[in-house]
DNA sequence: GCCGTTTTCGGCCCGACTGTTTTCAGTCG
């Protein structure tokens, strides 16, 4: 069991035990214990009672429950209030805007027991008469219940690829001589994913037996040519059964979306037939098109004049900027950080920017505690040069669109990310106006997650994008694509027109622990969707560029 | 439930924002 999964059955206790009125300090120490687990520098699973009731915020009896968790998958006050709590209230739990306490009046006053109750009474104007609703409480947790409901059954490209890895380490193992092959969205890496697709040559008999004998997977649909079944996850499957002579052929099919695959056929319907997806695209007249790209919007033009991007990799990153560490709310500390860069990933520099004064919740840095921050990074730059830390900052963006910190603490940082953290609810007027204002000071070097979204959980702050994107082409600042899969923000589909405006882009990981880092291969993969290349993505430049970069960029504001 | 002693009890306690109130409670990052 993972930390996350731990510290989440805390939180789900502390918001129960909240619930049913429980001694509310009590309830605090639950959810302390939830935050300080998942802040955990080490696995809970390999620790001992000792070493957990060790951590200050966990004592003896929360590390009981740890252990409890661990071996049983529970402990027993949270089965309790499991057990007195209908599903339907539990789910409330997960509906943004809502908490123990609206659900509270929400279960008791008004008798409603589940999700779908809830909207219906939202619709019948009915959350209003309750004590302390209004109309636009109403509306706002109606909102938020139509937005739960449209992410049913979707998943995050990440949570997904956690599927899928092992089934087609299931399926190649099974079949060895047969080929398998990712297709449609997970093949494109869209950041959301309604189903995993599979183009096999396996026989489609064996594999239905294959899965009936698995109790991970659950058979629901059997076709000749397809298979549908899901996972213990709920995550939806597709089979398609193709021969060796077809693959190609079916894979290219498969694999664009109703656009691409529109254009292609204006081109030749039917399409030319051909051993490799290569040779299908030639005999169209067109070089060969990345999968990530297959989306029916630029790239016919481009294969036709041969104006395709190279699309960046991986191994093309020299850094990483954007990125925390234990001065503010990291699990690890910048030692650990920048050894990992260094070491595992093999990275030139490290760009270290932990949040800002106003963000106390995440224990923002005071200007007297980013002074010893500073300090600490020159005497690692010294041992491990020519590796680098890069003094940075994640400044907010403050409700009136300024930044954190006056100008003469601004100026000492090498760069910064400017990003909004609070008073998320404004109109696109507003945000867009505030993010402008961030963009235009000078101190400003990149904007980070753009418009504040959390994939499948909350939507962004409307923008008008091309406005805010405009304001980044005139002032010089840099867009952040950020990795976490959660966000992926800047949406690739605004990618394009930031690259064509003259913007850089950077991917940049937010990571909050060393493992964190590696999600920079999901926002690689969203740039390419986004037809970005190494000389435009800020964190491709090598140290000595960077450096050179931003040196130039602070010169200028002098 | 945790912590730290004035050492086995008693105090603990983000702040901004919003929407609901008519002075405050709930939620969030």
């Amino acid at each position: 069991m993972e930390n996350k999964a731990i510290a989440k059955a805390f939180k789900l206790c502390s918001q129960l035990m909240e619930l049913f009125n429980e001694n509310p300090f009590r309830t605090k120490a639950m959810a302390a214990a939830s935050f300080k687990i998942d802040k955990l520098p080490f696995p809970a699973v390999n620790a001992t009672l000792e070493q957990l009731s060790e951590q200050p915020g966990i004592g003896k009896s929360t590390a009981d429950k740890v252990l409890s968790l661990i071996h049983t998958g529970s402990f027993a006050e949270l089965d309790a209030l499991i057990s007195k709590t209908p599903t339907g209230v539990m789910e409330m739990l997960s509906i943004k805007g809502l908490g123990p306490k609206k659900i509270q009046i929400i279960w008791n006053d008004l008798g409603i027991e589940t999700v779908g109750e809830l909207l219906y009474a939202c619709n019948e104007n009915r959350l209003v008469e309750a004590k302390g609703f209004g109309l636009k409480t109403q509306e706002e947790i109606r909102k938020a219940i139509e937005f739960a409901n449209a992410a049913q059954g979707l998943f995050l490209y990440a949570k997904a690829e956690k599927a899928a890895t092992p089934f087609m380490q299931l399926l190649t193992t099974a079949f060895p001589d047969g080929i398998h092959a990712f297709t449609g969205e997970f093949r494109r890496k869209c950041e959301i994913i309604s189903s995993i697709d599979i183009l096999t040559t396996a026989p489609v008999a064996e594999v239905a037996a294959l899965l009936a004998d698995d109790e991970t997977y659950t058979l629901f649909e059997q076709f000749d040519a397809s298979l549908q079944f899901t996972d213990a996850y709920a995550i939806k499957y597709q089979l398609l059964f193709t021969s060796t002579n077809d693959f190609a052929t079916e894979l290219l099919l498969t694999t664009g979306n109703e656009a691409h695959l529109q254009q292609l056929k204006e081109i030749q319907d039917p399409l030319p037939n051909g051993n490799t997806e290569t040779e299908i695209y030639q005999a169209l007249g067109l070089a060969y098109i990345e999968p990530e790209l297959r989306e029916g919007l630029e790239e016919i033009n481009w294969a036709k004049d041969n104006k395709l991007p190279k699309l960046i990799t991986f191994s093309d990153l020299k850094g990483t900027l954007h990125n925390h560490s234990t001065y503010s709310d990291g699990v690890h500390t910048l030692a650990q950080m920048a050894n990992y860069c260094k070491d595992e990933l093999g990275l030139e520099y490290l760009g270290i920017c932990d949040h800002s004064k106003t963000a106390v919740y995440a224990n923002g840095l005071s200007i007297e505690r980013v002074a010893e921050q500073w300090k600490e990074i020159d005497l690692l730059n010294e041992k491990l040069a020519p590796f680098k830390i890069f003094k940075g900052i994640e400044s907010d963006i403050l409700s009136d669109g300024s930044l954190d910190y006056p100008d003469d603490v601004l100026r000492q940082f090498d760069f910064v990310v400017a990003s909004v953290h609070s008073n998320l609810r404004m109109d696109e007027e507003k945000a867009t106006q505030r993010l402008i204002k961030a963009i235009e000071n000078p101190y400003t070097t990149i904007l980070g997650h753009p418009t504040g979204r959390l994939l499948l959980s909350r939507a962004g702050y409307p923008l008008d994008f091309k406005k805010v994107i405009d304001a980044c082409a005139q002032n010089g600042v840099i867009i952040e694509v950020n990795a976490n899969p959660l966000r992926l923000d800047l949406d690739w589909r605004w990618q394009q027109y930031a690259l064509e405006q003259g913007v850089l882009l950077s991917v940049n990981p937010d990571a909050h622990r060393t493992e964190g880092l590696l999600d920079m291969q999901y926002g690689i993969y969203a740039a390419r969707k986004g037809g970005l290349s190494a000389p435009r993505c800020l964190n491709a430049f090598s140290k000595v560029e960077i450096e050179a970069y931003f040196t130039k960029r602070k010169d200028e504001v002098r």
